[in-house]
RNA sequence: CCGGGUGUUGCGCAGUUGGUAGCGCGCUUGCUUUGGGAGCAAGAGGCCGAGCGUUCGAGUCGCUCCACUCGGACCA
């Protein structure tokens, strides 16, 4: 009989260091590799899968409302860069140069994308002509380069993959709408697909993208309490436009500057599902982004019938449509059972010599740990009700997470206090001045996440200069 | 960029006053096991992060780099 003690070390408590128990998912459950250059990161087969899934579900949504893929070059001229001079300024700290082809020493150094608004732009100047060609509606996926000076897997990187959104609009108004409608496709795409609750807002002047008009937010708190920057939407006004010189014939037969947007979510989103629904048994996934939904393990296998009645389940899973895995391995019950809880698979299905007399089976789910004896002749009904269950039980956790760490202020101190206890998120009064906005940083540690959709009236001044107040403002500890 | 930590086999580590490298896990093969990280046995696997010094002799001492990592500042 097998020893109690467990052979594997566990993965780092939570509690204990929260951002070593991050490091430790990522890597045991196989997530990602460190590359041979700093700051870059390997995506190995079950992370790339989950990013897949992601990809495939917010692809799916892109083309509902008319957006088409296109692949746009990975390099920039510099002198195409710096026609924006703002996008520069945000962007020149951090952008890697080519300068070499070859042997040679290039005329022109060459910027890796940072991000692709120039590129956008210089082509939509050579291909836009009228009215009738609008609006333009694309989007990319590719990876980006931004050397950040410190790096970590998921959540920053030197290099990481992403979908950006770029459009042209023949009205400023047209173009709104569509910043508005993109946010909204993040904010449901990370309740229903990653069961995360977000709160969906403006950005400050200070905290918007280089060069944008108005940047849009969702932001989401992870189980540290600190804020996590999940996806952005931006209006650009004509402003790259007229950068770009990017124009078009109106109805009017005037010459007219197209509005323009852009949106982007990254594979940071999977740094927020750890953060979100992780635990100390390791990394918890939503049922639509989990490689495997459901893992069958056939218990005593090398009795007869087991892996049969193992294969049949995982056939009758399959056919649901759902990701299914038998593991049939050589290695024990319990390293399996750790081993997927490890990897965040919802739905753990048991067979073995017991079941099979009674003609059921066990099914054991990752969030809540709980075991199910079921019927075999309810094996997919109950399969798809539980899923179900995974999924909104990890929403409204994390949704009560969010509400029971997020506190209503009046005075600056009060903030300094609450975040001196414990990372949460702040709301407070604003005036709208960036000096307070600064003040706040100073004097509470805190930054301005976003100036949310759902305002709330917590008093009628801002607490930093007691000036009359324009917006709430959720403040907190950004990654 | 600023601070802290760590570099020894795939991973995690030990290595005494300097004397020519060891343990656990994993891996390979075989047998026995299997309802919460199994057992026994036999194997394979090392430019001790790099360079330069000190020394008869350096994993160990000194200097200089480099990488990774954590925390700041900056960013998605």
């Amino acid at each position: 009989m097998a020893k109690n003690k467990k052979q594997v070390k566990a993965i780092t408590a939570m509690s204990k260091d929260f951002a070593q128990w991050y490091t430790d998912i990522c890597l045991k459950a196989e997530l990602v590799d460190y590359a041979s250059v700093k700051g870059f990161m390997i995506m190995r087969p079950y992370g790339y899968a989950i990013w897949e899934n992601m990809v495939n579900i917010m692809d799916g949504e892109f083309k509902k409302t008319g957006h088409q893929n296109v692949a746009m070059p990975l390099l920039i001229p510099e002198s195409l860069l710096k026609k924006e001079g703002e996008l520069v300024n945000g962007f020149a700290p951090e952008v890697a140069w080519v300068t070499m082809g070859g042997e040679s020493k290039l005329e022109e150094r060459l910027c890796v994308r940072p991000t692709s608004e120039t590129m956008f732009c210089d082509h939509w100047a050579h291909v836009l002509h009228s009215w009738r060609e609008l609006p333009m509606l694309y989007n990319q996926w590719c990876s980006v380069v931004r050397w950040e000076k410190t790096t970590r897997p998921f959540l920053r990187s030197r290099e990481f993959w992403w979908q950006e959104g770029h459009t042209i609009h023949e009205t400023a108004a047209e173009a709104e709408a569509e910043t508005e409608q993109q946010l909204w496709c993040y904010a449901n795409f990370c309740k229903d697909a990653l069961a995360i609750p977000v709160i969906p807002g403006r950005k400050t002047d200070k905290e918007k993208f280089a060069g944008a008009e108005a940047t849009y937010t969702v932001e989401a708190m992870m189980k540290d309490g600190k804020a996590l920057q999940s996806a952005t939407s931006h209006f650009f006004g004509d402003k790259f436009s007229r950068a770009y010189d990017v124009t078009f014939t109106g109805r009017d037969n005037t010459l007219q500057y197209p509005f323009q947007t852009s949106w982007g979510s990254t594979t940071r989103l999977i740094g927020a599902v750890i953060m979100t629904h992780g635990d100390d048994n390791g990394l918890v996934l939503p049922p639509p982004i989990a490689p495997i939904q459901v893992v069958v393990i056939p218990v005593a296998q090398h009795k007869e019938g087991v892996l049969d009645a193992a294969y049949s389940l995982e056939q009758r899973i399959k056919a649901l449509g759902l990701r299914v895995k038998t593991d049939d391995s050589e290695q024990s019950n319990g390293w399996k059972y750790a081993e997927y809880e490890m990897k965040g698979v919802p739905l753990r299905v048991e067979i073995g010599p017991k079941d099979m007399e009674k003609g059921q089976c066990v099914i054991a789910r990752r969030d809540t740990g709980e075991k199910y004896f079921v019927p075999l002749a309810e094996l997919e009904e109950k399969v798809q009700s539980l899923l179900k269950e995974v999924h909104e039980n990890l929403y409204e956790s994390a949704k009560k997470r969010l509400e029971e760490n997020t506190f209503a202020f009046t005075k600056v101190e009060d903030v300094k206090a609450a975040m001196e206890q414990h990372t949460c998120f702040a709301k407070t009064m604003w005036c709208g001045d960036e000096a307070c906005e600064i003040a706040m940083k100073e004097l509470a540690g805190v930054s301005s996440r976003c100036m949310p959709f759902e305002q709330e009236q917590i008093g009628d001044v801002c607490p930093v200069c007691g000036k009359p107040a324009k917006k709430m403002v959720v403040w907190g500890v950004a990654y």
